[in-house]
DNA sequence: CAGTATCCATTTCGATACTG
DNA sequence: CAGTATCGAAATGGATACTG
């Protein structure tokens, strides 16, 4: 892909859509919690923590949009329902994890600069 | 990491982190942009092509203070500035490569099953 | 329990004009 | 050219109450 002066697009469009897809705050983790097993709305929430129901509902919702996701509901009561990865959802757990790690890894660093590079000193 | 109820948290702080980082529009981008060489600002621009030059500033300056990006003035007229990634900040491509390539491989998929999918059907 | 509907605070982004 | 300052629009997230 090229702009008007025939150089290439480092951010061709295919990575704008997995921008577009993990650059929401509560995504790779739902994608993460849901790499393991399918789990239900309620195991979700407990496992992440600091999630209201109403956003774990629209990330869940989103997923789901791309084809990341799916839900099985079960006509019980009281209604129970299990979201997990698709077929597609489940390749990007290896570059979710590749990320995971780097954070593992690096993470310190990253916060050792931080303190280390505070805004101004009195 | 654990919850209240004993339940190891998927999500423990270094993936925040991570997703902090780069759950913004441009960060992966600029990021991206700026691994195989140092570039000025008006060459980034260009070759993202639709980020405005204050929401470059912005970015820039948030990963510089995650210590992932160094900027370089120039004493010349007109003034030159470059920005490079730092050693950490070099660690993250990896990482990003390999969500990059999966967006490759599987964006196409994706795109069609947002198109056989739609919202509802007249 | 799962999900929706409101309402609201904050963040993020974009366009423009302007300075050194 | 690089960067800042504003202003406004839009997206995002959080808290709460409510329904099936």
């Amino acid at each position: 892909m090229q702009n008007a002066h025939g150089q290439v697009f480092l951010a061709d469009c295919p990575t704008r859509l997995a921008v577009e897809i993990i650059a929401e705050k509560w995504a790779v983790i739902v994608l993460f919690a849901l790499s393991l097993e399918p789990r239900r709305p309620g195991d979700l929430a407990g496992l992440i923590g600091g999630i209201s129901g109403k956003v774990l509902t629209q990330t869940l919702r989103r997923l789901q949009a791309y084809g990341l996701v799916e839900r099985q509901a079960y006509a019980e009561a009281p209604p129970r329902v299990e979201y997990r990865l698709t077929e597609l959802g489940a390749t990007l757990i290896k570059p979710i994890t590749a990320l995971t790690d780097w954070a593992r890894e690096n993470g310190e660093a990253i916060v050792d600069f931080q303190e280390n590079h505070r805004p101004a000193r009195p």
